[in-house]
RNA sequence: GGCCCGUUGGUCAAGCGGUUAAGACACCGGCCUCUCACGCCGGUAACACCAGUUCGAUUCUGGUACGGGUCACCA
């Protein structure tokens, strides 16, 4: 068989060599134990979380060691792709802080020189080694149909072998030079297949993440191009990986299985492998079964980073909360390092978990709550109003209608050495700032029943008249105790559980009743800090009514 | 079914032959207190199972069970 006539009759056009191609991309100089990452995502327009996690793991393993961080559009399979797919890659992780340093950039172009980023505008990259293996005998055409394939497969199965195209399966692999030249002239469409080999050798591969793992070294005839010429992700993975130098390869363990066949294509074409970190899968129960499952896109609806968004849930609660599920120790480095960025954490690899974590929403709220607790009223302010621009306008108009008192609210109970921590996320703190303006308040609980309706007059006329806006907190404390025992409420708590047939209630009510008519809710921050951000005028107006 | 990966409390997880088996979230008490939140103190709760190696196994080996992944001209 003569392999050069052969790879000359399927890629006539291809006239550059392996060695042009090394030319072309040359090594990267970069400082020593830098490290070159990636993410690949596919333009279906759905970035989900387990994106981002793998995101961020090759984030922090290129940045950490000032190597390259980049992005590759895997766009292979054209039946997949969606309009603007890679704007909404790019925009998902630009919000949640993750960035590029080369690769895809919105509105088709590239930054940098190992492009061109798209697989489908490296097609002639890949002919180059498509057109080598050939020239080898290492792979060949094949015209096998997909009704011919179905059959084969059938057969297999029948005799309860291993499907698949391999060994006398393999019914085109050793087609003479004329019957190929006489299928192509008859219009029949072919693959490109690597030419496997029979054995039951067993390949070993240290990954980052799981240690060593061994598998079956490959012995089927995987397709490397399709009848378009567009590779498949195999043979893409390895040419691009290696022209592009990545040093680690981060990806799903979704991936593992796949592993002998990039092993075989790396060996072929001479290259060294990257290290392979193959990541757990992100989990969650499932509510019919009861069973933990792999995330799906179909189902559930907090697997899309849109979702997180929508929930208002900043981008740094996400960070945080998927270091958490990342490193172990990184709970423990936070709470010893409460004000430092988590860009500071040193990750590892090495500390990754094996098995698949469940998503624990719980968990990311109160990570979230944490966050923002931390933060200055000033950047709570900031982000708030970004996400309100997006996802709710007429908060953002309030925000910037009273920008001051928006921030001395924010900043109720915010300075103190234990921080109030009553924002989630921004949708809820929505609801929580909604009484500070009068736009939005309304009177939500209902008024204590231990007071009736004539103390209740009573209470907020005496309220009124000794009101003195410029007292200070327990000035005014001291006014209401007063109020409290003239109406026989008991004015510590304590008397009333004690004694209860004494009082017609403690102080407990009359300051809930006070709460209510100025927040609208039984539960609230501290009265006397809460009426001064709202302003005397303010103040008067919600309780005259009452009065 | 073949191949591969995994299995410590409800969840995330420390642990790497001898521990009272950490910690965090959630949950339940209590304290603080004008409510809530915060904070503090305390509590419930776990090594899937069976063999083997060993003076001794959560930790090592084998098997079983269960869960997951993958077996495309999808990534």
């Amino acid at each position: 068989m003569d392999f050069n006539a052969l790879a000359e009759l399927l890629f006539p056009d291809t006239t550059e060599s392996p060695e042009d191609m090394e030319a072309r991309f040359p090594e990267r100089q970069l400082p020593a134990g830098a490290n070159v990452t990636r993410i690949g995502p596919s333009p279906t327009g759905f970035v989900h979380l387990g994106n981002l996690y793998n995101a961020l793991i090759g984030e922090r393993i290129a940045h950490q060691s000032n190597g390259v961080f980049y992005l590759r559009i895997e766009d292979t399979d054209n039946k997949r792709e969606v309009e603007g797919a890679v704007e909404t890659v790019i925009n998902a992780m630009n919000y949640f802080g993750v960035h590029f340093d080369e690769g895809a950039v919105a509105n088709g172009g590239d930054n940098g020189s190992y492009g061109p980023y798209r697989q489908r505008q490296r097609k002639a990259i890949y002919h180059v080694f498509a057109k080598h293996l050939v020239q080898r005998g290492l792979a060949y055409p094949c015209f096998l149909t997909a009704e011919e394939i179905d059959a084969i497969r059938e057969q297999q199965t029948a005799n309860k072998e291993n499907p698949g195209i391999y060994g006398k399966y393999a019914k085109c692999r050793d087609l003479s030079i004329d019957d190929v030249k006489a299928n192509i002239e008859a219009g029949k469409e072919w693959v490109l297949r690597y030419r496997g080999t029979e054995t039951d050798e067993y390949i070993a591969v240290e990954d980052a993440i799981r240690g060593k793992v061994e598998m079956p070294r490959n012995n089927m005839d995987f397709v490397l191009l399709k009848s378009d010429g567009i590779p498949t992700y195999h043979f893409a993975h390895v040419v691009d990986d290696h022209l592009m130098r990545s040093t680690h390869v981060i990806r799903g363990e979704e991936w593992l299985s796949s592993l002998p066949m990039h092993v075989e294509l790396f060996g072929a074409l001479g290259w060294k492998q990257p290290v392979y970190c193959h990541t757990a899968t992100l989990m969650k129960i499932d509510e019919e079964t009861g069973g933990k499952r792999k995330l799906s896109k179909r189902k559930d609806p907090e697997l899309a980073l849109s979702y997180y968004q929508q929930e208002g849930i900043s981008p740094d609660a996400i960070w945080e909360f998927l270091l958490t599920i990342l490193n172990s120790n990184y709970e423990e480095w936070r709470l010893a390092n409460p004000s430092a960025d988590y860009k500071d954490f040193p990750y590892s690899l090495s500390k990754m978990s094996i098995s698949g974590a469940l998503v624990d929403l719980d968990k990311l709220r109160n990570i979230s709550k944490d966050v923002i607790g931390r933060m200055p009223a000033e950047d709570v302010c900031a982000g708030w109003l970004k996400w309100c621009e997006e996802y709710c306008d007429e908060f953002a108009q309030l925000i910037k209608k009273y920008p001051e008192r928006t921030v001395a609210a924010l900043n109720v109970g915010r300075q103190a050495a234990k921080p109030r921590k009553d924002i989630e996320t921004w949708k809820q703190a929505c609801d929580f700032m909604s009484f500070y303006y009068d736009e939005t308040f309304s009177i939500k609980d209902q008024w204590p029943e231990e007071v009736d309706e004539a103390t209740r007059k009573l209470f907020f006329s005496k309220y009124l008249e000794s009101y003195d806006h410029s007292d200070d907190s327990s000035a005014w404390f001291d006014k209401v105790k007063v109020i409290t025992d003239e109406l026989g409420f008991a004015v510590k708590p304590k008397d009333f559980k004690k004694n209860p047939d004494q009082y017609k209630g403690s102080i407990v009510h009359i300051t809930n009743m006070l709460r209510i008519a100025l927040t609208g809710h039984a539960n609230a921050p501290d009265i006397h800090e809460v009426s001064h951000v709202l302003g005397e005028n303010i103040v008067r107006r919600r309780l005259e009514k009452w009065a």
